[in-house]
DNA sequence: TCCAAGTAGTTGACGTGTCACCAACAAAGG
DNA sequence: CCTTTGTTGGTGACACGTCAACTACTTGGA
């Protein structure tokens, strides 16, 4: 058995300044939206999921799926977005034990209402502070990490 | 006035890229730490900063500033350690408002024992997917980041 | 037909993060 | 000395995420 593979000092200034663009971009965007929109990042993910497809309703589960997100995540956030009218619940008549998420009108003014300023401090604090060739990158390298974290082995 | 500069394909598809390598490689990462030594990431953070320093304490304040956590956030997040008995507090003599954290001889055992494994699997899952150029440009780009979120405009 | 196994979705407990607010104290000027 | 102002750190309420357990239903055989 060999030992721990440590970082070197490159590699650990890297994964330190990794870490602290995820955790501060992340609380400014959020901080972001909330403020000016009431919704949080993960009311906006789940609209933008039901506001895409056509009639704006989807079955919970395949929702969970798409969405990466565990069910019961899923079913904990969608009873606060039902608590707040963005989102209804409807029954599915082919199965019994399934239900459908569908997005209220409130919810849709609302995503529209949220998504330019929101996009705009996405473009501003990141694809504005990188050239072509580092956003080409970032691309090449969240793919590339994609590929492992999907990779069923480990 | 102008119109919002949306996000064009490209830029779309490396701004879901990106959300969704965050969002799983910490999930993946903190199941990881979870599982194998009982600690979260936040615990492993804080035990960081406490045994980076010569006698194992800091003024909480100087911790929330070194680690860009709200005061409060730190708090909680201490008094939950503290029932764990990863820290213990210290009143302060010079200033009577402050406190010490102190990392106790189990949280050192605790942040001992899971080091070696957590660094594996940040290896494994991040860095071993990146060449050289990559490693770079990820530090580039996070840096450039890292320097717009600090700028106090906006 | 009937039951074992699987699936859809929910729930409760608990750790975590934010916000708003507060008590205790410090520091500086009158 | 005393008041004003800022700082230190904590608290309660609430949103969020995970895990384990559960209900209700479906499905695929024996």
């Amino acid at each position: 058995m060999t030992g721990t593979r440590w970082l070197d000092e490159h590699e650990q200034r890297t994964w330190r300044a990794y870490l602290a663009m995820n955790a501060r971009l992340n609380a400014r965007l959020h901080r972001q939206l909330q403020a000016d929109s009431g919704l949080s990042l993960a009311d906006f993910d789940v609209l933008v999921q039901l506001t895409d497809r056509p009639d704006g309703r989807a079955r919970i589960s395949e929702l969970a799926g798409a969405m990466q997100w565990e069910k019961s995540r899923l079913s904990h956030h969608l009873g606060r977005m039902l608590r707040r009218g963005l989102i209804a619940r409807e029954e599915c008549p082919e199965d019994a034990r399934g239900a459908f998420a569908v997005v209220t009108e409130q919810g849709r003014d609302a995503i529209e209402q949220a998504a330019p300023r929101h996009v705009e401090t996405v473009r501003e604090l990141l694809f504005d502070q990188l050239d072509t060739d580092q956003v080409d990158a970032l691309g090449t390298i969240a793919d590339a990490v994609l590929d492992r974290l999907d990779d069923p082995r480990a």
